[in-house]
DNA sequence: CTAGAACCCGTAGTTGACTACGGGTCAAGC
DNA sequence: GCTTGACCCGTAGTCAACTACGGGTTCTAG
């Protein structure tokens, strides 16, 4: 069957071919059969592997759960739930990102609201507050 | 008067101790003037600039645009605009965050509704998407 | 007077996710 | 047959923001 060789794989996945050594490395691409000369050979699943690794990121997983995830399809019988806890787990984490951040912009807004940009440093209410306002 | 060796700085300040040597070689806190014997003498106002730096942190600002902050600071009778300026685009920055968050928010809540977890790891429509879906 | 805390310094290690380097081998086209 | 590009490997460097280490001085309380 047609096989892939590295430099192929990582730009039909977007991914830097040394990314592809490195996820290799770090256990979350499995290691490919090899050419007789040493060169690796994937195969087709081997791309479904590296995308769900990219989309998984791009979902805000870290590697190591995406490890995590990618060690839950060994057992395909199991049940699922734990994929969804683990989704759920991401859900909680960005939400509270997202309250922090919003948190951040609410002070900011303030903080343009109290000056127009046209006093002097010295005398920046915004600068003040970065001064002395609870942290 | 009365001054402050590092380490009552840094407890006030609430860092570590080495965050302040870290931040002096980094260029954000000033160098202190020295007792004879080669120890750190901090005054009030030291203290005043590394809650300042602790403060913008909080606002997302990375160690670089506090340094630019600070540097606006050294010309008293400039007006604010740069101030003004740098607050409106981390205002744009984190905007952009959150965005993009409550972009990742939506696809985990899809996601979620697409399983009950009572399905198997094999079949599991989420595992599908990861697979499958476009990044 | 001495124990032990607090300080000094320069350097190295940490985290996460890559990315680059250098020196060597292999494969494909002309 | 030779060039050039793709691959091999292990190691080291990058970024941000610290944090720790080790070995040496100094200060303070009992």
């Amino acid at each position: 069957m047609a096989t892939l060789r590295i430099g192929e794989l990582a730009s039909r996945g977007s991914v830097n071919l040394e990314t592809v050594r490195f996820y290799e490395r770090e256990g979350l691409m499995r290691p490919p059969k090899r050419t007789p000369s040493g060169h690796r050979a994937y195969l087709p699943a081997d791309l479904l592997r590296l995308r769900f690794i990219k989309r998984s990121q791009a979902l805000g997983f870290t590697l190591i759960e995406i490890k995590e995830l990618l060690a839950l399809k060994v057992t395909p019988n199991q049940p699922c739930i734990d994929v969804v806890r683990q989704i759920e787990a991401k859900e909680l984490e960005i939400k509270a990102k997202v309250s922090h951040l919003q948190a951040i912009q609410r002070t900011l807004r303030k903080m343009k609201a109290s000056c127009e940009g046209r006093c002097s440093v010295r005398e920046c209410p915004i600068l003040e507050s970065l001064d002395s306002e609870r942290p």
